[in-house]
Order: C-alpha cells, then structure tokens, then sequence
DNA sequence: GCCGTTTTCGGCCCGACTGTTTTCAGTCG
C-alpha cells in the first residue's frame, strides 16, 4: 500500500464515522492523518520499516496500529467492521453539495436507502422534504447537488482555474466602489489543483460587487448571496466563492482566506499568545477593548512579529518557524530563470521552427535555448532519426548564426525511457549531443519496480543530464502518473547528479512540489522548463516556478538559473 | 484520535449563510 492509498483509507474511515455519528474530533484526527501521508513525500514504508510510524504528524498509537495492520496484511479489522455498520457508498453522499453526515445519516437511517441512485429517486419522488429539519428546499437542493455532481470531476488544475479567476478579478474590478480583488485560497498557494476558487475584494459597499458576481457570463446556479460572502457555479461545475471586506480590513481577510487553513491555526496561536485574538476581520485585543486593524498582510505579519510569509509557503511545513527565526528561503521568482531546456520545434510535435521559437525566448531574457526534440520510437510526436539529427545539427548552426549572441541554442533531445528500460538512442550518440533529457511517455503503468527500475536506468545512465516531467503525471486531461517508488528515484538522482525537472506546462506540474522540496533537501539540482510546443507555452513558465517557490526551492537550486559559463560547465562535467 | 514552554486531561477555529424554524441545526470553507 502507498501513501496515498493509505490516506485514501483513513478519508474513507473519517467519512463512516462521520456519517455513524462519532465525536466530530475523532473524525478530524483521522482526516488529519490522511491528508498528512498523502503530503508526506517520503514512502510510508520507510517510517515503517525504521518502526518510526509515529513520527508521521497526526499519527498517534490507534492509528499506527491501523498502518501497520494495512501494510502487514492489505487490510484492517476495523474498517471492516464499520463498513457493516455503515453502507461504505454512504461515503459518495458526502460528495453531494449541500448534504452532509447529518442528513446523510438522517436519510440513510429512515429511508433505509444506500446509493446515490436510490438517493435522487426519493427527492425525485418527495420523500426527502418530510423528514425532520428538512423541506422541499432542501430536496432540490440535493437534486441539484446531484446534477452539479454528475458535472463535477474531481478538483481543477491550477492551469485552468488561475485564468478563470483572473477573468472573474477583471469583471470585479470594473464594478464602482472596488479598491482591490485578489486570488485567495489554494489558488494563491498555487496549489498545482484547486477545490474551488476563492477571490477576496476590497469595497467598503458589497452589495454592486455581489450584484456582478452573481450574474458573470456563464454562472448556472447561485449557491449563495449574502454580505459578505456569495458562491456560484459555473456550466462545468467549477465553483467559485467571493468574499468582500472594506479596505481597511484587507489584510486580515486575504491573509484569512489565503490559508492553508493549518497556517491560520499556527498564526492564531501566536496571536493568542501576544494577547491578541486574529480574526478576518481584525486582531482583538484579549484582555479588553481594542483592536488593530490591518490593510495589507505584511501589517498582519507584523503584528505577529513575523516577515511577510509567501502564500506559496503557507502549508504548515516549517513556514512559521522559518519566519520566527528569519530564516525564509528567498524564493525563486520567474526573472531569475534564463534558460529553458525542454523546448520542442517543426522537428518533432512543436508549431515553430528553431529560429522563431529561439527569437520567442529571447524576447523574454531566456539565453539559453535546448531543442529536446523527440526521439525515434515515439512515432506520433514525428521523433527524430539519428539521421535527422545530423539536419537538425546544421539548422541549428544556421539560426545560431541569425541570432548572434541574442541567445545560445543547445542541440539536445527528449529522449524516450523505453518500456524494456534502454533509452531510444545508443549511449555513443547520446554523448555527441549538448544536452540529454530522458523522459517516460510510454508503459506508465507497468509494476512499480519494473517502472522505477526504468527511470533509475536513465539517471545511472552517464550521458543523462535532466529527468523530463518524472512520474509522467497529466493533470489536463487527468492521468496518474507511474507508481514510481519516488524514495528510489531520489537516491538515484542524488548519488549521481542527474537533476530532476519540474515541468512547468499546466497539464503536468510534475514534479510537485512535495518532491521538488524532497529533491532540494537532498541536494539534488533541479530544472524548470516549459517543455514548449508553442510560442504562447513559452507564458506558462510562471506554474513551473510557483510550483519551484511551493517547494522552497531559491534560485541557487535550478540549474536554470545558473549563468550560462556555470551551466555549460555543468553539461560539460556530466561527461558531454 | 492526537497532542503538549498552558503536557497526561481537556482542548481541538469559528463565522457566514441557508433553510426550517420561532431560536437553531447543518453545511461550508
């Protein structure tokens, strides 16, 4: 069993007992649990096998025995138990907006129904509305949480929802009265997928801004309207909530609705300990009367004693403590990047030619330029011979000529990680180029060993110097990537240097930033690249390297941000 | 069920919004 499998269990135990009706703190001890295996970033096995289970945040005895047991036997008594108390399909009920474990529970209880299909037969036939606490409001409300449901897959990926919210923010912005509309949540974290979208205006009058909201182009239901908060829904069954504060409380609010809801409690706590209670709305002094208003977050921070702290660490990870003792990572940011090593041209699956694509990238201060065309056996994307190559080779010495020294091209290649483990060109060949990065696109769901021993192939191999979007995850569409033992992988990459990409397209985001900060701490070099197939994936570098700040990587970090002498340097000792 | 420079028991965030009610329960973030 793997950590998210794990996780996946316990959400599962969370949600029974929920439903069952158990002390809600046991319940949140048990979310808490999974959520922090699912982030852990290090196999579970390994705190396992060193009996160090405990040393897992959130995991105390009852639910070390329960790991252990999973990962003895595949599965645990408990569970088993409960789920004959409590119809496990209970479980999808929660998943319905509007329904939660009371009336999942109310309903499942008098009704004696279990699936969710029985469940949208008795509100179609008005069994719902006569049951206690409930009416015929609350009965289409479920219909239409179902329907909303059915629209619904799952959370959305941070490349779909960031334009959409600055979409949303322009219209805002344009309405009378408002000051500022900025993203919140785990959107501003630019968490690689979003819940739903949470925007924060300045106004000292809601109402115009609540107006607008309500009615942007393409809103299909108003899940609720009030002062200060409302939400909507749009025809694909994202969701999107906007909160309005005056201006004077705009801090406290964004901070507030910023999160990650453990970075709030850490905060509150620090509050409470200067006498001061931390609200959306402002910090009341404890003792008496009073209170502190703020207008941005750094006088939030401030207050706390605190440096401003990036929304992009604010996960609970050791932030707080970073900030107590100043000492914050000073975080990569997007002009620091001056080379993009995974860029595709005419020659394999990319829309520009060497020349125009080189001219694009100069024209946003890259300097370096590496063409990691495809190789042969990945026929769909037009994978070049070794032959090609050669051609490629005197293009390449051509547009080298056009552009001077505007930008230094690398003739390179994204070679393919075979489904037997070799690499698609011969080592003899790989050695002449100026740059290899290996990737997987083929056979991702082989067995984890077979598919780590694959990756772990690749970085041993001499000529490698970038792993390409390692696990091979999609978020657009949504695709899991390998079952890659990660753990493996890194003590691979670590003992040979080979440097692990994030690869900033939005439909990939891979790696994440848990691993990307496991890589860091192992002193292992990392690369952002766009892995472009046009001029405009030349402007999704930004994910790559809010992912990068996720994961506390500095510019030190990225062979990307390196100067041109160190980076050739670097290609060179790697046996080019 | 977890956790502890408030430590072995007693907290664990809490306010906005909605619907079904007449003072509150459930859901959500």
């Amino acid at each position: 069993m793997n950590n998210r499998e794990l996780a996946d269990t316990f959400t599962l135990i969370a949600d029974l007992l929920e439903i069952k009706g158990e002390i809600i703190y046991k319940t949140l001890a048990y979310r808490k649990a999974a959520e922090n295996l699912a982030g852990l970033g290090r196999d579970v096995n390994e705190y396992w096998k060193e009996g160090k289970l405990r040393d897992i945040p959130g995991v105390g005895e009852a639910i070390a025995e329960k790991i252990d047991e999973l990962l003895r036997t595949g599965k645990l008594e408990f569970l088993e138990k409960l789920k004959k108390e409590v119809p496990p399909s209970l479980a999808e009920w929660l998943k319905v907006p509007g329904l939660g474990p009371k009336k999942v529970g109310l309903i499942w209880k008098t009704l004696h129904i279990t699936t969710l299909a029985q469940l949208e037969a008795a509100a179609k036939k008005g069994k719902l509305r006569d049951l206690p606490g409930m009416g015929a409001k609350s009965e289409s409300a479920i219909l239409a949480g179902l329907e909303s449901l059915s629209r619904r897959s799952g959370r959305i990926p941070l490349g779909r929802a960031w334009p959409l919210a600055q979409e949303i923010i322009a219209q805002l912005k344009k309405v009378k009265g408002v000051v500022a509309a900025e993203p919140a949540g785990s959107l501003r974290r630019m968490r690689s997928t979003i819940g739903d979208l949470d925007i924060l205006v300045a106004a000292k009058d809601s109402k115009p801004v609540m107006e607008a909201f309500t009615k942007l182009p393409g809103v299909v239901r108003v899940l609720g309207k009030g002062e200060t908060k409302s939400s909507i829904e749009f025809g694909d069954g994202v969701r999107a909530q906007v909160w309005v504060h005056p201006p004077e409380e705009f801090g406290t609010a964004l901070q507030y609705a910023t999160g990650s809801k453990d970075h709030n409690v850490q905060l509150r706590q620090m509050a409470l300990d200067k006498g001061l209670s931390l609200s959306d709305h402002s910090f009341e002094k404890t003792n008496g009367k009073g209170e502190i208003l703020c207008s941005t977050e750094e006088e939030v921070y401030k207050t706390l004693g605190l440096p401003w702290i990036p929304p992009e660490l604010r996960e609970d990870r050791g932030e707080v403590q970073a900030a107590k003792q100043n000492k914050l990572p000073k975080l990569i940011e997007v002009k620091d990047i001056k080379a993009d090593l995974q860029v595709h041209s005419t020659w394999s699956d990319g829309k520009l030619s060497m020349l125009e694509m080189a001219q694009a990238e100069a024209r946003r201060g890259i300097k370096v330029v590496a063409f990691t065309d495809h190789s042969q056996s990945l026929g769909v994307t037009g994978g070049l011979s070794m032959g090609d190559h050669k051609k490629q080779a005197a293009e390449i010495k051509k547009a080298q000529d056009k552009l001077g020294d505007s930008i230094l091209i690398l003739h390179a290649t994204e070679v393919e990680i075979k489904a037997d483990g070799t690499l698609d060109y011969p080592d003899k060949f790989l050695a002449g180029l100026d740059l290899v990065l290996a990737s997987l696109h083929t056979s991702l769901r082989q067995p984890r060993e077979k598919v780590t021993e694959r990756v772990i192939n690749a970085i041993r191999n001499p000529h490698v110097d970038i792993i390409g979007h390692p696990t091979g995850r999609l978020l657009m569409p949504d695709r899991e990537g390998a079952d890659l033992d990660m753990d493996a992988v890194l003590k691979a990459a670590a003992e040979t240097g080979v440097a692990l990409e994030i690869n900033a397209h939005p439909a990939r985001l891979d790696l994440d930033d848990v691993y990307a900060r496991r890589a860091k701490e192992m002193g292992i070099p990392i690369s952002i690249n766009t892995d472009a197939h046009s001029e405009a994936d030349l402007d999704m570098l930004f994910y790559g390297v809010a992912i990068a700040r996720r994961a506390w990587l500095t510019k030190e970090d990225v062979i990307n941000c390196w100067s041109t002498d160190k980076l050739l340097r670097w290609l060179k000792k790697r046996g080019k």
